[in-house]
DNA sequence: TGTACATCAGTGAACGCGCGTTCACTGATGTAC
DNA sequence: TGTACATCAGTGAACGCGCGTTCACTGATGTAC
């Protein structure tokens, strides 16, 4: 079979996206290149026509998944009169609580992507450096010198306390978490 | 060779020690039952003398790793008259951040445990709810009916904020992310 | 317009490897007589 | 006191399996003549 113009670079394109949600929502160990593959309806041969390796991969998987929330998030706030209250309730919703698949990358592989080559960190800290700087610049009524250490401290409740809540088997207790988080990004916001 | 009485338990007690660091340092996935034994001195052969399962070992090493954190932690306030304070200082320490394979386990594991069976999830939750039951113990100056809310939010940053800083090649940004997070505790728990 | 050939995205068998787990065995010591 | 046997923590070869990666191949379509 001969492709149209472009198809490849299509293909890639939900290569990455397929990948983006898989490693979200089961880890990237756990999920081989056999499978994702297969999940994109293509087998495993072709693989190594489009990327390097499995590891250049989940560099491009991860890219993908940051835009993608940052993004959303982004959206949230240019919606609300307060970013900063609209990306706390986006982040610590039910909704993301129960997609990790399309939600932060951080809260799903911040500490198995510790354990990739530095090339992998690199990204992965590249594109937290630009969730930080989203968290920053929705930060009007705090003080400009004192924004980038409560980005930091209100990207670091937001993405524990989604893990906290993905752990509790119990939804009263989930969102007892989320709301609690939720609270004390406001306090440190104003 | 036979053995004193007791050695085995002492050989159990061992494995699950050696497990505990290795797991927190590399991920349960990328410690195999051979590279643990082989690290605690024995055969592999042995393991399914000791524990029914890699899982079932992972449980009790969970349990370890979690204890060992709150005797730490612990101690620290105990020997400050400001109990939180310690406990933010200690947690959030370039000791901690260094040391990972002795450090929380729920910044080294809780994503990876969100992919394991329910009975180890359940074991994982106890543990962080006696961590938060310690940080609710040393909020005094929170009012009581808050202080649930404040240990979340409080645990989930110290949390978040020590993955956020191991992710940073740079000791300078690690350190700005750790005194971030630890001057937000201290906002929050006042 | 019709035929021969080139292209190249995708196929599927095969590779070496490490995993979790099983099991027949070893051998130093304690116990029975 | 000396010998035969039981105990059992630990050994190491072997299992089936899925992994990441390689590579000779396929076959529908575009191009050359």
């Amino acid at each position: 079979m001969r492709y149209q113009k472009g198809h490849k670079d299509q293909t890639r394109e939900h290569i990455i996206e397929v990948a983006s949600s898989s490693f979200r929502a089961s880890g990237v160990q756990a999920v081989g290149v056999a499978k994702l593959m297969s999940k994109a309806g293509l087998t495993h041969g072709g693989f190594y026509a489009h990327f390097g390796s499995k590891e250049e991969l989940l560099r491009d998987a991860l890219k993908y998944a940051f835009g993608q929330v940052r993004n959303d998030l982004q959206t949230s706030a240019d919606k609300s009169s307060d970013g900063i209250e609209a990306i706390a309730k986006a982040y610590l919703s039910r909704d993301h609580l129960d997609h990790p698949q399309q939600g932060c990358a951080a809260a799903t592989l911040a500490s198995e992507v510790t354990r990739y080559s530095s090339d992998t960190r690199a990204v992965f800290n590249d594109e937290m450096k630009e969730m930080l700087s989203l968290i920053e610049k929705n930060l009007i009524s705090v003080a400009p010198e004192q924004r980038q250490n409560k980005a930091v401290a209100i990207f670091s409740m937001m993405m524990g306390a989604i893990q906290l809540a993905r752990l509790d088997a119990s939804f009263e207790n989930a969102t007892k978490t989320l709301n609690a988080a939720t609270d004390a990004v406001l306090a440190l916001s104003r």
